[in-house]
DNA sequence: CATGAATGAGGGTTCATTCAT
DNA sequence: AATGAATGAACCCTCATTCAT
């Protein structure tokens, strides 16, 4: 270890710190409506000085999107490369999605609402390609429910992922931390009203 | 029929399009990132032009969202004041949000998107008034149907609410009108996966 | 006589309400901030509907300042071509300017707000013509005075000159027509302070 | 004394500057006719440079006024304290006036050309404020003098308060500082005219 | 690392003016 | 004569970004 790394360590920290700040805002306010000069009164600094650090306002956004795509994916292959069945498969997703809210609340916040128009950008073509992969994982998932006979037979496969998917990752807009549910509670119910149904079996 | 009545019918025609221009450009590209000129372009307009109807940017956003809030209590005013067994109610409300969604896609995604920081304006205070009806409405409807036994007893009444009122409404951000499904075709979809479930019943 | 007489005196007259109309906002509130719009609220009509009797704000301002000005300098006249000693002439103008104030007060105030940024515009070029006429009616009637005793030996000319004026056209800034005082007994007063001075005479 | 006491004091400085460019120009063009970029021109940066040190353009016209305000009660406060007899209170007050007028002659010339429109917002409450306050000043000096007499019996105190008042002011829009008077020299003369009149005493 | 001051590109809005009806 | 709708230039202001200190 040489001298210069606790200082390069802190340094990492504090992006980190300034990232956390920057992701809660744009989830509040809504990236557009959201100043740098508002990031950096959070951060207890003036907007200038968020240059030391970051290039510009837009590669903070995707330096949270980033970070937070790739832990979801390192949770999604975990599942993925585990050869559950299809419906042990559909639930690890659920769980695992709810655990990511947990634990990046404020970036599929954003996500959520902004990835629709980020997509058209070249610099967030990244989002494109986790689509494409989400999609992909989900209906391979589904299709293979519906052949195994653990899902119904007359589901519309394409309507029952945007069902499945909304269902989910709407819940970041008001899921908190630390409120009385955890997030594998949350899951328990949402897996068993997605896979059981809100009506009583006759 | 005096002879101005004509000309005043092609005013509010006028304001009508235009609004509907609006709505969608709001949708598309968001409140905050949508310019007065983008607005003007569509409509073949220039953007002071669209100040001889309209008295700003925010009072366009406000006429959309009344006018769709309007429409849809009437609609739920009428499904609520039938008397309708929970499941029906139920239904009943899936299925007219869906009409809500094909008829008034834009505003729906807009509400979708924006009222979140908008209910913080007095200007938009009427947004949370609707969702304090819209919360009532359903969780009563829920409860009920807890209670005589239509839904599962062991249903987390509030969860299933934002479950349910999520899984409906974030249609609007991929529901095209005009597409190969009907509205009450979708609700149908819906309703099956929200009522039974997607799993199969052993 | 003609048939279209009675016709082009009905024009005349309606041009000289809207004048009067412009006057009156202008002076209230200031040529600058003064909307075309403003103007047309209170003639009871529509902005555009203005430009079928004017060709533009500023000639509606010109023409107002014209018919004061021609007035002002027909009763100026009359007093300069009658010959009269220099104390006689002077209260003869100052009598004369209240009367103008009382007549034309709405121009008098534009006048006095107005036209030292107007002089610098080739269109009020009159208005610079006209003041030099002034200056020099002033200046010599208290030249006049001085070399024949009148006023006062060791008067400083200049600052006299501008002492008075001021003194005499700012009164339309708080004048009101129809107030207690006659514009005659105005004039009388203002004279016998300039004249004599408040003090008390030991 | 701390390190950043000059750099407080620089800003201090700054702030004065760009608000004696504007003074100027307001006085000048009028401050609607005035526009943030003519002031920028003047101060040499862009329009938008300015906000950094204000926040609006009417800020500016704030804090010039209040400005002057401030420094003409200090200088009218020491007089009125002095128990001084009416006409040297008289004589004090208008010499007092000729400093304000050489110090912030721009100033000067805003108030008497935009206060009557200013006053009826909330913001600019503080002119009338300081209206009252120079009112009861000066009439209370004039009955006084009345009284003792000091002045002439026959006085309408109104009619005269407003003709000194305007006397005095109106100077302002053709004063300029640095010029062969003095403003002491000035007051002198005006005085010389208002109190003993510009005629010969027979 | 952070500040203070400035840039420059837009954004919402106003308004005098035009013109077909 | 007057209306209704539109134009286009300009205006005030915001904000991401830069940079010397």
């Amino acid at each position: 270890m040489t001298a210069t790394e606790p200082a390069a360590a802190a340094a990492r920290d504090r992006r980190g710190e300034l990232l956390g700040t920057a992701a809660e805002v744009f989830a509040e306010q809504g990236y557009n409506a959201t100043t740098v000069r508002k990031i950096a009164d959070h951060a207890g600094m003036l907007a200038g000085s968020l240059y030391y650090h970051f290039d510009s306002k837009e590669s903070m956004l995707e330096e949270i999107l980033r970070t937070f795509l790739d832990e979801l994916w390192d949770g999604y292959d975990a599942v993925l490369g585990a050869a559950l069945g299809p419906r042990e498969t559909l639930e690890a997703l659920v769980t695992e999605s709810f655990r990511e809210i947990d634990r990046h609340r404020a970036a599929v916040a954003i996500y959520q609402k902004e990835s629709k128009q980020l997509v058209a950008q070249e610099r967030f073509a990244f989002l494109a390609e986790s689509q494409r992969r989400f999609e992909k994982a989900w209906l391979s998932t589904l299709e293979r429910g519906v052949a195994e006979r653990a899902f119904r037979a007359d589901l519309d496969v394409r309507l029952t992922y945007r069902f499945v998917r909304d269902t989910v990752w709407v819940a970041a807009s008001w899921y908190r931390p630390g409120g009385q549910h955890s997030p594998e509670e949350i899951a328990r119910q949402y897996l068993s009203m997605v896979l059981d149904g809100i009506a009583v079996r006759e």
